[in-house]
DNA sequence: TGCGTCTTTGACAATGATTTCCGCTATCCG
DNA sequence: CGGATAGCGGAAATCATTGTCAAAGACGCA
């Protein structure tokens, strides 16, 4: 039986899979389903698992390093993004996104919940709209 | 082979479903799955089919008639709500909701969007939190 | 540097909500 | 009232995501 050997530090590994996930999000633009992504990683040769994938993903949303979008429609989309909080303008036809802030809102959200004596807060914010090529074409 | 008889008025029916997904709608507080929805609808001893329900649900959804959340979990929630657009602060404990309004949000949303050439604008807002029950228990 | 252990991997099966299919029924209009 | 069709509904299909578990690689230590 082993002693459970509380002097390993269990730390996170660094593994190849987990570098490329992490170095392909580094370089594709906008966001990109599980799938997409595994896609990705195929055509360039490398050799990673789908389960991998989602729970690289995984990993890195917890951490805070990419953002995860639910779209309406099913699949969770991923992606890279600058650091600091900020929400996303999504144009429904084209699917082109543009980063926007909103410090009002942040504060306004948080002030709202802890009127309501919520603790702990977080929110989501999607704005979505048809961009201007999109409404024109 | 039938004619296309285009005198039919291909209007919407009236049928007992629907009503009773309605007026369950009406009755209950908070928010609810499909397939929640579903079983209360059998224990009044309504019999309506799963499908139905989601058929139902998303033409009310569609119509503006029900808010729909998709909170971080899977499963599409439906929920009938006071009139005017609003926004939820939901308990990720015990997932109670309170509604709230911010009307600076909304017109700070159109402006951002109006700002990068956005038409057609819509958006969602969630602010997930413990309420204060739940984080002194 | 070599070894042992433990984390991570990855192929496959399982899960579970939502959608599709298609024959049947009920509703609506004339 | 009667014919035509929108809507119903049960089951099967779909599909992203998660669980499982044996095998392989990474890291600390001697």
């Amino acid at each position: 039986m082993i002693a459970d050997n509380a002097a390993q530090s269990a730390a996170v590994r660094n593994t190849r899979q987990r570098t490329a996930v992490s170095s392909l999000l580094a370089e594709v633009e906008g966001f990109h389903s599980a799938q997409d992504l595994h896609a990705m990683l195929r055509d360039r040769g490398e050799r990673v698992g789908l389960t991998t994938v989602y729970r690289t993903l995984q990993g890195l949303a917890d951490s805070g390093e990419i953002d995860v979008m639910r779209p309406p429609g099913g699949e969770h989309l991923y992606r890279r993004c600058s650091s600091g909080h900020h929400h996303h303008l999504v144009c429904r036809s084209c699917g082109s996104t543009v980063e926007v802030e909103g410090p009002a809102v942040e504060s306004w959200a948080d002030r709202v919940a802890a009127q309501h004596g919520f603790v702990d807060v977080s929110h989501t914010l999607e704005i979505f709209g048809t961009c201007k090529d999109c409404a024109t074409a």
